[in-house]
RNA sequence: GCAGGGGUAGCAAAGCCCGGUCAAAUGCACGGGACUUAAGAUCCCGCGGCUUAGUGCCUUCGAAGGUUCAAAUCCUUCCCCCUGCACCA
C-alpha cells in the first residue's frame, strides 16, 4: 500500500472512531496539551507544522502512557491582518493576488471571493483543518472555536471584567502610528511596502525669533544644543505659523499637519522660505542669536521641518555648510571624543571622503558620529561638562523643557510612511486608550511563583521569560478597529490580539457543551461559577464546572520560541492574575523555526512550502518527522529534499521487514535476534525519559535513525533469515508518536490489538538486555570491517582468513591493571603470576594507554562464541573459508598480536 | 547600548553542565570499492596531515593565556555572529 493510502486510512479510522474526543473520566488520570492556535490569513506551512507536530507528538506519547489526553485546536482571528488583506484583494492589490496564485496556489478567480474577512476566515480556517487532518494531528475537534464566535467574545470580556476588578486595567494617553485619512491606527500590513512604522521621542527646541513667536527645531540630540550656529531650513518648502497655546510656532506646513494631532495646533498663516531665512534666531542655552541658512537634506515632513545646525558634530550640517562654502566658520565644540579632534563631524566626513549633503555616503558618517558619541562622547561645553552624553542627554532636555523652551514629541523615525490608501501615516496621541498594568508589583510576583513552578523546555530559556515578566509594564489591550471581542468599558473599541488570547485555553474545556446555551445567559456570575467555583450553578453548569476542572490546569503549552516575549509571558500572567493556584499552567514548551534548504520562508522570497503540499509531495508521516527530527527543539531546524528522501528510503526498508515478519513463521532467536532485542530494549527506557523531556532530536536518533542502522546490519547478517514480529509490536508503539499512521498499518499487520494509538508504551524488558550479546556484536562488526581495510591495504581479495581470540591471559592483564595502573606495578604483578613476560611487555603497553578508563573484556569463550557465530556470515561476505580459533591454536605468527576486544586476523 | 543565545572538521549539527574511553556522534556532500550490461537504489571502507596488514605519530574544536598528570570540556581576557528591545499577529 502506498503513503497516501495508508495516510487516508487511518485518518478516516480515527475519524470514524471519534479516537481523539476526550471526554472526563475521573478513573483516569488526565493530561492538558494545547499550542497556540493558528492566525487564519494564510495557509499553514511547514514552519508551523513543527510546533503543532511536536504537541502532537507529546500528546501522543502521553495517551500510550495511559493518561487521558485533550488536544484541542481553534483559530485566533483577532486583530486587524485579516481585514487588511481583505481590503487588499478587494483592490485587486497585485502583490497579494501574486502570492495567492503562486504560493498558495489560488488562482485570481477564486481570490476574488475572498473580499470578506468572514469569508476569508472561513477559506484559510478550512485549509488549515484539513491539513491537520492530513497530517495525522490527535486533536479534538469537536472543541474548535474562533476568536469571533459570541460565545467566546462573552468569555473575554468576563476575564477584562475580572482585570478591572483586580485593578489591572488602567486609561492612559498613548501615541500610535495613525493614518489621517482612515483615521485609524496603522501597523506593518497596512502600510505600503509592509513597512513598520518606528516611533520615537524626540526633542522640540524653541529658538525665538520675537516675543511670542519662535522657530521649532527638531533633535535626537538636544546635549548638542550648546554648539549651534545657525538653523536650516528647505527653501523649497512652505513654511506656517501655527497656535500652539499662547504661542506662535513657525515650522514647516507639512510638518505642522502631521503635529497637529499631537500638539493641537491651529496654523494662522503661511509664511514663505525666504522670508524665514531673513530671521534671527536665538539659542535658548546660550542666548546667542544664529542666522536661518537653506539646505536640501531638511525634509519638511520629519519633525518640525526645521533643524538646527552643529556643524562640528552633526556630518549633514557640516556638509551643508561646506555646500554654501562657509566650511570656514567657527564651529563650537560640545562633546568631546576619543581618537577624534574638535570637529568629527568634519573628519569623518573628509576621510569617507563624503562629497556634498545630497551623497547616500553622509548616511554613513552621520551613523559613525551619532553612535559614538552616544556611547563614548564626553561633554565638552555647557553646565554638564565632563558628563556622558548618554547621561547628560536627557538632563539637558528636562532642564529645557522645564524653562519652556522645548517639549517632547513622538515621531515616525523610519518616515515618511505611506498608508495603502495612499495617506501620510503620522502620531496621533490616544487620550483614552485602556492598558493593561503588567508593572504592579503584586502581580509580577504571582507571575514569577507560577514560572517558578513550571517546567520550562529548553530550560535555559526561563531566563526569557523572567527578563519578560520584569520588563511588562503597562501594554495596550484595545485598538480602534479589528475582529475580535468589544472591549467591555468602552464598546467602540476592539481588544487587542494578544490580550484576547491569553487563557482562551480554558475555554477549550466547555466549548462544545456550550453549543445550545444561550448566549445572553453566559454572564458574569456563568463564567464566576464555571472558571471560579463562586455562585451557585444549575446542573448543566455542574457539568462545564466539572469538565473545566477535570481538564485544568494545562500540562504543556506549546508555541515557537518568538511568542515568549509576548503570548506566553502574558499566558502565565493573566492565568496567575484570574485562577486559583492549582489551575497555574505546568509545563512550556517551545521550538524553533524550519527553514527551506537553509534559508529563511518568506513570502518575498517565494520559498514557502505549504504544508498540504508537502503532504502530497512526501506523505504525511515523513513530514512529520523531517520537520521535527533534524535539530534540537529550540534550535531551527532545516527541511529539505534530503532530510526527507532520507527518511523516506528508511521507511521502506522498515515496511519490507515488517511484512516480512509478519509472513514467517515463528522467531528463531538466534544470536542477531538476541541482538536487536536487546538493542531495542535498552532503547525503551531511555525513550520514556526522552519523551518525558521532549528531547525530539535524541528521541529520532535512538528509536529512528539507530534502529534502522541495527536493522541495516541484522539484514546483512540474517540474510533474511528470520521473525521480527516482537521486536516490531514494541518498536511500533515506541515510534508511534512521530509516524501515526505507518505504526497503526504495521499494528495491524502484526496482528496488534485496537489502535496502537492508545496501546500500552512497552515496557522494558531488561531480561533481553544482553551485554556479552552487544559487545560480541560489535566485535563482528569491527573485525568484519577490518577485514575490509586490511584487504584494501594489501590490495588482494583473501583466499583465506582466519580470526584469532586473544588467550585469556591477557585479558587477566586487564582487570590486574585495575589495582595497578602503572606499567611498573603491571609488569611486577604479572612476573609474580609467572605469565610470558615478552608478550606481557606489549600487551601491557596497549594497557597502559587507557588505563584511566579501562573496561574490562569479554571472555575468550565470549569473544570465540561471537565470532565463530558469524563465520558463515564472514564467510559469505568475503567468498572465501573464514576460520575462528584461539590463539593458543596459532598457525601464524600474527595470532601473538591478538589482543582482549581486538583479535588477531589473518589474510591469506 | 541593554538583555539573551551562539562560535566544533566541506556543510548542518551533537559533545561542554559531571575533564580522561574525543581526530570528536549523526546526517548530507565528497572519494574508493562491492553489486549491476549500465544508471539508480542498496551495502562496505575512507573523508585534518603523515604513516601502517586492521596501526602509530603529529596538529586541531573562535583567539590568547591559566588550572591539571590530562581540556573541545574548568577559569580569565579578547574577537566575532545571531535574536529581542514592545503593543505587532
Amino acid at each position: 500500500m502506498d503513503a497516501s493510502a495508508i495516510e487516508k486510512k487511518w485518518s478516516t479510522r480515527w475519524a470514524d472512531a471519534r479516537a481523539f474526543e476526550a471526554d472526563p473520566d475521573p478513573k483516569r488520570e488526565k493530561r492538558y496539551v494545547t499550542a497556540a492556535f493558528p492566525y487564519p490569513n494564510s495557509p499553514q506551512h511547514i514552519g508551523h507544522a513543527r510546533t503543532y507536530t511536536t504537541a502532537d507528538i507529546y500528546a501522543r506519547y502521553l495517551r500510550l502512557k495511559g493518561y487521558n489526553v485533550l488536544f484541542p485546536m481553534g483559530f485566533h482571528v483577532t486583530g486587524t491582518p485579516i481585514l487588511a488583506m481583505a481590503k487588499r484583494i478587494a483592490a485587486k492589490d497585485p502583490d497579494v493576488l501574486g502570492v495567492f496564485d503562486k504560493i498558495y496556489g489560488i488562482p485570481p478567480s477564486q481570490a476574488a471571493k475572498l473580499t470578506e474577512p468572514r469569508a476569508l476566515v472561513a477559506h484559510f480556517s478550512a485549509e488549515i483543518e484539513q491539513g491537520m487532518r492530513e497530517i495525522g494531528y490527535s486533536i479534538d475537534w469537536r472543541r474548535k472555536f474562533y476568536s469571533y464566535d459570541e460565545k467566546f467574545n462573552r468569555f473575554i470580556q468576563w476575564q477584562f471584567r475580572k482585570l478591572k476588578e483586580l485593578g489591572y486595567l488602567v486609561k492612559g494617553e498613548y501615541p500610535i502610528a495613525w493614518c489621517p485619512s482612515d483615521k485609524n491606527a496603522v501597523s506593518a500590513h497596512d502600510t505600503r511596502g509592509d513597512v513598520d512604522p518606528d516611533l520615537d521621542n524626540v526633542t522640540v527646541i524653541k529658538f525665538a525669533v520675537s516675543a511670542g513667536e519662535s522657530l521649532v527645531v527638531t533633535t535626537y540630540r538636544p546635549e548638542t544644543v550648546y554648539g549651534v550656529t545657525n538653523i536650516w531650513l528647505n527653501p523649497k518648502a512652505s513654511y506656517v505659523r501655527a497656535k500652539h497655546g499662547k504661542e506662535t510656532l513657525i515650522l514647516a506646513e507639512e510638518a505642522a499637519k502631521a503635529l497637529d494631532l499631537q500638539l493641537g495646533l491651529a496654523i494662522t498663516g503661511k509664511i514663505k522660505a525666504e522670508d524665514v531665512l531673513k530671521m534671527g534666531a536665538k539659542n535658548p542655552m546660550t542666548g546667542e542669536t544664529v542666522p536661518v541658512w537653506p539646505a536640501s537634506f531638511v525634509q519638511p515632513g520629519v519633525g518640525t521641518g526645521i533643524v538646527m545646525s552643529v556643524p562640528a558634530h552633526a556630518p549633514l550640517d557640516y556638509l551643508a555648510l561646506r555646500d554654501l562654502g562657509k566650511e570656514g566658520m567657527r564651529m563650537p565644540q560640545v562633546v568631546s571624543l576619543k581618537g577624534y579632534g574638535a570637529a568629527p563631524a568634519k573628519e569623518a566626513v573628509e576621510r569617507l571622503g563624503v562629497k556634498s549633503q545630497d551623497d547616500p555616503k553622509a548616511e554613513e558618517a552621520t551613523e559613525e558620529i551619532y553612535t559614538k558619541e552616544a556611547h563614548e562622547g564626553i561633554m565638552h561645553a555647557g553646565e554638564f561638562k565632563g558628563e556622558h552624553v548618554s547621561t547628560a542627554r536627557e538632563k539637558i532636555a528636562a532642564k529645557m523643557a522645564k524653562g519652556g523652551s522645548a517639549f517632547p514629541i513622538v515621531t515616525i523615525s523610519n518616515g515618511p510612511v505611506q498608508c495603502r490608501c495612499g495617506a501620510t501615516v503620522v502620531v496621533n496621541i490616544l487620550k483614552d486608550q485602556w492598558f493593561i498594568d503588567y508593572g504592579i508589583p503584586g502581580w509580577k510576583d504571582k507571575a514569577k511563583e507560577c514560572l517558578s513552578g513550571m517546567k520550562i523546555i529548553p530550560e535555559k530559556t526561563r531566563s526569557e521569560y523572567l527578563y519578560t515578566i520584569d520588563w511588562l509594564k503597562t501594554r495596550p489591550c484595545t485598538r480602534a478597529a479589528g475582529l475580535g471581542t468589544k472591549f467591555p468599558f468602552d464598546e467602540t473599541k476592539m481588544i487587542e490580539a494578544l490580550s484576547d488570547s491569553t487563557i482562551y485555553m480554558a475555554y477549550y474545556t466547555i466549548a462544545h457543551l456550550l453549543a445550545d446555551v444561550d448566549v445572553a445567559k453566559l454572564d458574569d456570575k456563568f463564567f464566576d461559577y464555571v472558571l471560579l467555583g463562586k455562585g451557585k450553578g444549575d446542573a448543566r453548569m455542574k457539568t462545564l464546572r466539572d469538565s473545566f476542572l477535570y481538564w485544568y490546569p494545562v500540562d504543556s503549552r506549546h508555541s515557537a520560541g518568538d511568542l515568549i516575549r509576548n503570548h506566553l509571558t502574558l499566558f502565565i500572567f493573566i492565568h496567575a492574575a484570574i485562577l486559583e493556584k492549582r489551575l497555574w499552567p505546568r509545563q512550556i514548551a517551545t521550538n524553533g523555526f524550519v527553514l527551506m534548504d537553509g534559508a529563511k520562508m518568506s513570502k518575498s522570497m517565494g520559498n514557502i512550502l505549504p504544508l498540504r503540499k508537502a503532504i502530497r509531495e512526501y506523505g504525511a508521516d515523513i513530514i512529520r518527522f523531517s520537520v521535527v527530527s533534524g535539530a534540537e527543539l529550540s534550535t531551527d531546524t532545516d527541511f529539505n529534499r534530503t532530510v526527507a528522501d532520507g527518511v523516506r528510503s528508511r521507511l521502506a526498508l522498515i515496511s519490507r521487514l515488517v511484512d516480512e515478519s509478519r509472513k514467517k513463521g515463528p522467531a528463531q532467536h538466534g544470536r542477531i535476534e538476541k541482538w536487536l532485542l536487546s538493542r531495542l530494549n535498552r532503547k525503551i527506557g531511555l525513550a520514556d525519559q526522552l519523551y518525558e523531556k521532549l528531547a525530539i532530536r535524541d528521541l529520532s536518533l535512538q528509536i529512528f535513525y539507530d534502529v534502522v542502522s541495527d536493522l541495516q546490519w541484522y539484514a546483512k547478517r540474517s540474510k533474511g533469515g528470520a521473525n521480527l514480529h516482537d521486536f516490531f509490536t514494541k518498536w511500533v508503539v515506541l515510534m508511534a508518536p512521530f509516524m501515526p499512521h505507518y505504526a497503526e498499518e504495521y499494528w495491524e499487520l502484526l496482528g496488534g490489538k485496537g489502535l496502537v494509538s492508545f496501546a500500552p508504551f512497552p515496557a522494558p524488558d531488561e531480561s533481553k538486555v544482553d551485554d556479552t550479546i552487544e559487545r560480541g556484536e560489535e566485535l563482528i562488526r569491527r573485525v568484519h570491517g577490518d577485514i575490509e581495510k586490511i584487504s584494501a591495504l594489501i590490495k588482494k581479495k583473501p583466499a583465506r582468513v582466519t580470526v584469532y581470540a586473544a588467550s585469556e591471559w591477557k585479558r587477566k592483564l586487564y582487570s590486574m591493571a585495575k589495582a595497578n595502573p602503572s606499567f611498573e606495578a603491571l609488569m611486577k604483578a604479572a612476573a609474580a603470576e609467572k605469565m610470558p613476560m615478552k608478550d606481557v611487555q606489549n600487551v601491557a603497553k596497549q594497557i597502559m594507554k587507557n588505563v584511566h578508563s579501562l573496561a574490562l573484556p569479554l571472555s575468550q569463550d565470549e569473544e570465540l562464541g561471537a565470532l565463530k557465530d558469524a563465520e558463515a556470515f564472514l564467510s559469505a561476505e568475503y567468498s572465501c573459508p573464514v576460520e575462528v580459533l584461539p590463539e593458543e591454536k596459532a598457525k601464524h605468527d600474527k595470532a601473538k598480536s591478538s589482543l582482549p576486544d581486538k583479535p588477531a586476523i589473518v589474510l591469506e
